[in-house]
DNA sequence: AGTCGCGTTAATCAATCGATTAATGTGGAG
DNA sequence: CTCCACATTAATCGATTGATTAACGCGACT
């Protein structure tokens, strides 16, 4: 367990990149900085990693693996999710940093990091999380995957990455509560517009 | 008409910084390059605009008052929308890039220009095109306006803002024909989710 | 012709960037 | 103690950043 305290330079480097990264796009961190907080020769990066970029990659690769298991693991204890459940759980455990994170150096600078990080962290994780937990639509006009699986992810996703926007806008911050509440109103909106029909 | 060419340094530069600021980040964008592609002295930013991000601003000035007039314009012929129309027309019309540019430098930064953002172009805009085409919802337990808000900005926002990632999980790209796919889709989803109780 | 002001240019500033190097510290094995 | 591999340091590299300066071109007006 001593290998694992914060004592010496590649873990310091790479909480500090965990600090930093979520905060800041990777151009705006400099390796100056980097090491600064991390109470570190500058050198170091290079000397562990590589290069700066080498080490941007250990940060998401250290995150990626706890989140892909605390995932899996927490949906698997309750296979049989409703929407509502669905939500809510997403909304309190999803990790909303890295999310941000990988939004914000992929998703818009894609010539960069982006292949590396769609291949090696997001496209295994969305098919193994859909492969366990895809679900079967009833007979109907919204019976389309992809539009619906595209439904799904816009409110899952959105008011988790416009927190900061929303907050803004509406003056005031978004705590557990009001994601609980989401979470109901948009569980209950999906069971409503995925309803088996009705009549006529 | 003549004063409206792109022959004179202020108009080459702002054309400049709508290329590039619309394609990378705020920091990646240098002095030089806005002028290499203006092909105009880099002074000259300095000298109308005070500096870098004098002409930032003023790009983004130069974008919302078409974007505004454009919207209500289009969204005023059709006072009685349908979640379908508004979908359709939103994916449409909206200014993808400049949707683009604004989260990128502004949700993301929310320290630099973000509350100028907000202030000057984001609330007013949002609030003006409430004012005009807020829909009642009809009763019921989904009668929630901030959440209903939320859900509706989310299938709204979410496929334009994430559409290079959502192309590069897919393998193909999103044209006009899935995005008015997807506008009636997720206007049916709505109109089922919102429609009036039945019974019960 | 003179001159005033707007527009423009080349040159340069200090600061910071990512990266590299050579020298040095250190701690354990032989 | 010696030696050697690993870890770390200070210093510096060339390149690029945003910004500023002094000089200059030039048309308009007197």
């Amino acid at each position: 367990m001593a290998d694992l305290n914060d004592d010496n330079a590649r873990e310091r480097l790479l909480n500090a990149g965990r600090y930093l990264f979520l905060r800041q796009e990777y151009h705006r961190v400099s390796i100056r900085r980097l090491a600064e907080r991390a109470e570190v020769n500058s050198a170091m990066i290079a000397y562990y990693f590589g290069d700066k970029n080498g080490l941007f990659q250990a940060v998401l690769l250290s995150y990626i693996d706890p989140m892909r298991n605390a995932m899996l693991e927490r949906l698997v204890q309750t296979p049989e999710l409703t929407y509502a459940e669905l939500f809510r759980y997403f909304f309190r455990y999803a990790p909303r940093d890295l999310m941000r994170l990988i939004i914000r150096n992929a998703l818009f600078e894609p010539d960069e990091h982006w292949r590396w990080i769609l291949d090696k962290l997001l496209r295994p994780l969305l098919t193994e999380v859909e492969q366990r937990f895809g679900r079967v639509l009833p007979e109907g006009p919204l019976q389309r995957p992809e539009q619906a699986r595209l439904a799904l992810q816009s409110l899952l996703v959105f008011p988790i990455l416009g927190q900061t926007l929303l907050e803004s806008v509406r003056g005031a911050p978004m705590d557990d509560t009001f994601f609980d509440d989401l979470a109901d109103y948009f569980g209950l909106l999906l069971d409503r517009a995925f309803a088996p029909e009705t009549d006529q």
